[in-house]
DNA sequence: GATGAATGAGGTTTCATTCAT
DNA sequence: GATGAATGAAACCTCATTCAT
């Protein structure tokens, strides 16, 4: 990502590092606190830098979380679509290392919960929803629909309708990130994501696989692999 | 409803309706904007009294959230547990109803705000984490396991691993609310819980029913049976 | 100080009652807990009446504080002087009955914690300073000065400054009021009453009485030097 | 005092200030209108600055006010222990000059209202209470009974009880602080405090010098009886 | 660019006082 | 006379934002 011929300075990288060190003071405090209990203080004693200085970067306090979600949700994305694009194997197969790949990218890292406090904080910022409506929504159901219709149209998976069954397959995933940030912690009774999404792929598949019907087993009995 | 010989004065009256007229108020404006932005002073004056006087009857804003809490969610739980424990029929349909409960008792109304009010701020009030938790989550997965048990015991769903099980039918109605009220609104092409609940039905009855899986016509139609 | 005659039903002695019990609370509240933490409900409430009935008899707070005042420390200011009044041995022993029925009749008793609270206080009431200094302070002062006036002219304590040693006199009673009622309590070192009063009668007799006279001369006459 | 070569902007200059120019504008307030009724905005006001730069220097009203005491009280108890611990001569020469000294230093300054401040209000802030129990009276106490010790032990005091003997001796004096704060004022008869203290002085070293002793016996040798 | 002192609007909570019944 | 529900002013404290240096 970074020129290698594009040397500088020590002293002058690190200020093009601010607004990424800032960037992830906040990711941090913003999903450790949320939005309304974070103060910028905070997050610039976390970067190293003063009050002050966080105000040359973000114009405000919603421009940070917005800068937040960009950063830390976008690119996932991205290379999500990359991932599917280029895969030539099974369908089954194909939403096993999507399911994964969104786990070990999105679900199991501090970007988890960015997700959960945008569902969260949605309503006090109507562009920042619409902004991750369109960067990450959209994007992000467009490519599990894609995954889908391929299958549908390589025969691999009983025709569905698209849309409804890419909500129900997005649904168990951001349950798991809700979970993680709100009500999950200390439980004591609480789920382990492997199990939850072995199960979850099980019942996706014996759902979607062409015809014969999966005979009942395994949590996923994958016919092409 | 009142009995005629019990006439009271006007303003007694008043006194007995207070807090169902303030839990109202609280409840709107709680779903509309949060829980941090939600001035008591708005409250107040939704329901037609003085700041003062909520503070007659709720001791802070916080034993105000967990009165809504218990006034529109605790009760539905109630009832869904009822309606299992008197259940008859075929586990299919025993799943059917209790989505379509849900759906019509919360799912569908301002209470859905609520679910997903207590996700957003669970993390910066944790007691009232821990009481949401005791007070409905468990008692949630527990009915929810409980129709599972029961339908395993009858042999009309496969043995499944029921408290990962019970996650994955709750994930699905969780994301429903969470849709609603947070990116949802103002999207064009919102789903249609409708669709979205049937598709869901269809396939968890195509996962869990036992083979050989359950003649169509009932609730899971499953084409390539 | 109730004509045998004016017998009343009880229900309409209470009435009367009510003033006095309402001060009977009062007193308890305000010493306890100093005049702005104490709320009129919970006096009301300890009177066994409720908060409007205490508006019917005293026209606000600051009133009923003065009432209390006058009600607890003026009448033991007249019994003191009924007893220097008729009394006819030693002036030492006049001295000391005096304090021990002061200590008695005020210092032991709630009515100190009125006197410490009239301290605390008389900032923020100028026209409750002035009554107090009238009916209180002058008077007990007048009395003390005139007991001390009889000793002198009676040959029993040597000619001294009387407005000075009246209040030098009083020091130590009014500390040990105000100690009870402030920094005192939780003490481990809490000082014996009774020690303390005879150690002061002590000292005050060793300087007051006549024979044998102290060394005329300055104001602090240093033997050593 | 100033170093001529440590110069610095006005502005920063202004930040050394701030938290003696609020502490002074504290004790302005706090004496005048008692802890409770002294509100935070008239202090900053004061002091030319804002609510909130006040918070910048101490966390709460009561540190503020600790810091009060910590700066006009403590110094005091301090410069008086030095005075003792250094002097040579006769102790009534020493008592003379401690009480003349905290005259000088506490009685006859604002900081009187401090002491009378802490008595008023001791009782509604327990943890003021006892800050000041350790940081003020305990020190005042214990350096008054070692200037008692050292008389007695160099034969210039009669041996008396030294705990009550210091009570006895710190009355007048507190008493003195009281009363210029509470009912004192507006008094035409208004203590010269000069001529108070003579008095008190007098009568202690009457009472305490070693020769000639009174005569033993009870406490009240009442020689008419 | 960087700093951090200063600001002041804003929200929760308390409680003396009023007044309809 | 008695009640107690209702009021609303007041005060503490927080923190996003500004700006002089």
């Amino acid at each position: 990502m970074q020129c290698p011929f594009d040397i500088k300075p020590r002293w002058e990288r690190r200020k093009d590092a601010r607004p990424q060190e800032l960037l992830a003071a906040a990711l941090d405090l913003f999903v450790e606190r949320g939005f309304a209990s974070t103060r910028l203080e905070d997050v610039a004693k976390r970067a190293g830098v003063s009050k002050g200085t966080l105000y040359l970067y973000f114009t405000n306090k919603e421009e940070l979380f917005k800068a937040v979600v960009r950063e830390n949700i976008v690119p996932a994305i991205g290379e999500a679509e990359d991932a599917i694009a280029g895969f030539e194997g099974h369908s089954a197969e194909l939403l096993r290392i999507v399911v994964y790949t969104w786990w070990d990218r999105l679900g199991a890292t501090k970007a988890s919960g960015i997700v959960k406090l945008v569902m969260a904080e949605a309503n006090n910022f109507p562009d920042l929803a619409q902004f991750y409506r369109e960067e990450v929504i959209v994007r992000a159901s467009t490519m599990i629909g894609s995954m889908l219709a391929r299958a549908v149209a390589r025969g691999e998976f009983r025709p569905v309708d698209i849309p409804v069954t890419t909500q129900l397959l997005i649904s168990p995933m951001l349950m798991l990130m809700m979970w993680k940030h709100s009500v999950g912690p200390c439980e004591q009774s609480a789920l382990d994501p492997h199990t939850f999404l072995e199960a979850f792929i099980g019942m996706a598949l014996n759902g979607l696989c062409a015809a014969p019907p999966v005979p009942a087993g395994g949590p996923a009995p994958i016919p092409g692999a």
